[in-house]
DNA sequence: AATATTGCTGTGCTCGTGCACAATAAGTCG
DNA sequence: CGACTTATTGTGCACGAGCACAGCAATATT
């Protein structure tokens, strides 16, 4: 490890010198700039952070912007322990986190908290942000974010934003994979209804979009879509089971795969229907132990969310390069690999 | 954060007082020692081992004992990829890794690589060890791990010994997940047939015991199991299609599954027959992508790698208690989710 | 009584970096 | 020429912990 100390020496100057050349904070002739610049690059110095971070008095601040916990049934406390994980690894470097809650169903609410984030603009170094709203309302707030502050999008995102980085998945291809378990499932034949509860979510289509197109060339299943819309979600089930004599299969693109095999139970549906969900929520969890649910796909919200706060530490304070996408592997759950997770 | 600086003060004595006290490195009165350690109790005292990193000259060096990268189809490069991972982020902490590789076809060179260990144990502060070998030489070898060094099991592990941790999976699980899926795939009924490529090792039997298991309540579904003792590879394979006219499904309980595919490739056999292995070798890897593999269980062996030497550091740097079994979930890895791992 | 030993306690330096401030040289102005 | 500004460079302290060594009483030894 190089230091400053050795570099000074090097360059034939002080350490003060060459750290006003390394924060480029003036006051250096141009020449012995260039000169230590050069032996700067020549040596590939890299700070070393433990001394820095040792030294250095003022906090860093991230802000993290996403639903309520409780929201999503419950799904929104798992990004939240992978973001509380990483804020207890980097205490040591003195990295504080400040968590703004919005209610993702009211758009008043998540301009409300918005604007919190704003009154807070000047103490915050980065920003970690879950976009869970129609592409309008992400549009319109993402303009508003201060220049200068960094932010990471994780679970969705707004394309064409200045983000330094992207944490997720590849919806296109969870969808896809479900529709082969599904098929494997109802042994190839049958009738697959999904059904779509979370309203315009551009991931929640793209999963519905790439399931139903690996069974359009495929002409024994037959694929019809469900929306809760205006009706209610138990008069919605009844009428998918009443239409479709030979229903095999149901797939549920959000979190809400629990609550169909709730109705399954409570109504005591003898059927051999097979589910496909998303996402480990507690209700997902204990139906899948039961074997309602056959299978849950699972996105790593508690991965996304550590790697949402350790790219901004990356970024913020060691000043790395980070990958503009960072895809998350899709785990497949079962009643036999459950346990583990 | 309460320093040494501040607990001095508190107990009225100098910071050497402190700091003799917290290292129990004597000289220093009863009476003193009890008032010092009531208060570093009442205080929660945690060292700052940024801190403590800075100023520390000695280098921790932690011994890593496992088997050649290329062997097992190249398997073992992947749990070293997450060390050197581990041993990367470390490096600001002065944490070295020396690598100790042995063929795990001979126990030759497993009695000289551990002996190298034995040479250089002065130097270690602690051992990550996978012990792929029979249960005799296991037992061996782990008394004579000098005492005072503390080492951690990975991917394997030996019933009784003193390691402070063992980070793997868990086998019978994920022999039934495999049973499932196999189910599945064969929609039911016909034979399967298991092949035992690897002699000998605790968990594999451990898969292929419960897969086995799962399908004995079942008529529909026979289960063979075929070894790979004195004949080929080629012949074995010829034998169980030509034994079996109703094979429909293989299981490799080992990382061997990809050469069981090149041989239905190559051979071009046209029956359907569904495939199931372990592990994300390249081979595995290119014959999952084609669709001969129809899934592939992995155990996260760079998850292993890493999280093995992590917990080594957690123990003897930061002095944590660790978790004396760290189970990892078990992957489920098709053609579509294969991209992303 | 002078010196050595023992038992305990306090101080100062180190690590690498950041930052405030001191120091120096060169130039400007009255 | 002396006072003053400005540009540039050097130095000292701080952060928290570890460790070597100095200091200093109270005994022990000669």
């Amino acid at each position: 490890m190089v230091t400053i100390k050795e570099i000074a020496k090097l360059a034939n100057v002080s350490r003060g010198t060459v750290d006003r050349v390394i924060h480029e904070r003036g006051n250096y002739s141009e020449a012995i700039g260039k000169k230590v610049k050069k032996i700067l690059e020549k040596v590939d110095y890299k700070p070393n952070i433990i001394a820095r971070s040792l030294v250095s008095k003022k906090a860093i601040t991230f802000g993290v912007f996403l639903p309520k916990p409780h929201q999503d049934e419950k799904y929104w406390e798992l990004p939240e322990q992978g973001i509380k994980k990483a804020e207890k690894e980097l205490e040591t470097y003195k990295v504080k986190i400040i968590y703004f809650h919005y209610n993702k169903n009211s758009k008043t609410s998540f301009k409300n908290c918005f604007d919190k984030i704003l009154k807070k603009k000047d103490e915050l170094d980065g920003l970690l942000i879950a976009p869970s709203m129609s592409e309008f309302t992400k549009k319109e707030f993402i303009k508003k974010i201060p220049d200068g502050i960094p932010y990471v999008f994780f679970d969705s995102y707004v394309p064409n934003s200045k983000c330094i980085s992207y944490i997720g998945q590849n919806s296109v291809q969870s969808g896809s994979l479900a529709a082969k378990l599904m098929k494997l499932l109802i042994c190839g034949k049958g009738t697959v209804g999904i059904i779509r509860m979370v309203p315009k979510d551009y991931h929640i289509d793209d999963r519905i979009k790439s399931f139903s197109d690996f069974f359009n060339k495929n002409k024994e299943i037959k694929v019809r879509i469900y929306e809760i819309n205006g009706t209610t979600f138990n008069k919605l089930l009844q009428n998918i089971f009443e239409e479709n004599s030979n229903l095999r299969g149901i797939f549920v693109p959000s979190a809400g795969a629990g609550r169909v095999a709730e109705y399954i139970k409570e109504k005591r549906i003898k059927r051999n229907v097979h589910i496909i969900g998303y996402d480990l929520t507690t209700r997902n969890r204990s139906f899948l132990k039961k074997g309602v649910i056959d299978f849950l796909l699972s996105q790593r919200p508690e991965v996304q969310g550590y790697e949402g706060i350790m790219t901004l530490f990356r970024h913020v304070v060691l000043k790395e390069k980070v990958k503009k996408e960072q895809i998350l592997p899709i785990d497949i759950l079962t009643k036999e690999n459950l346990k583990n997770y």
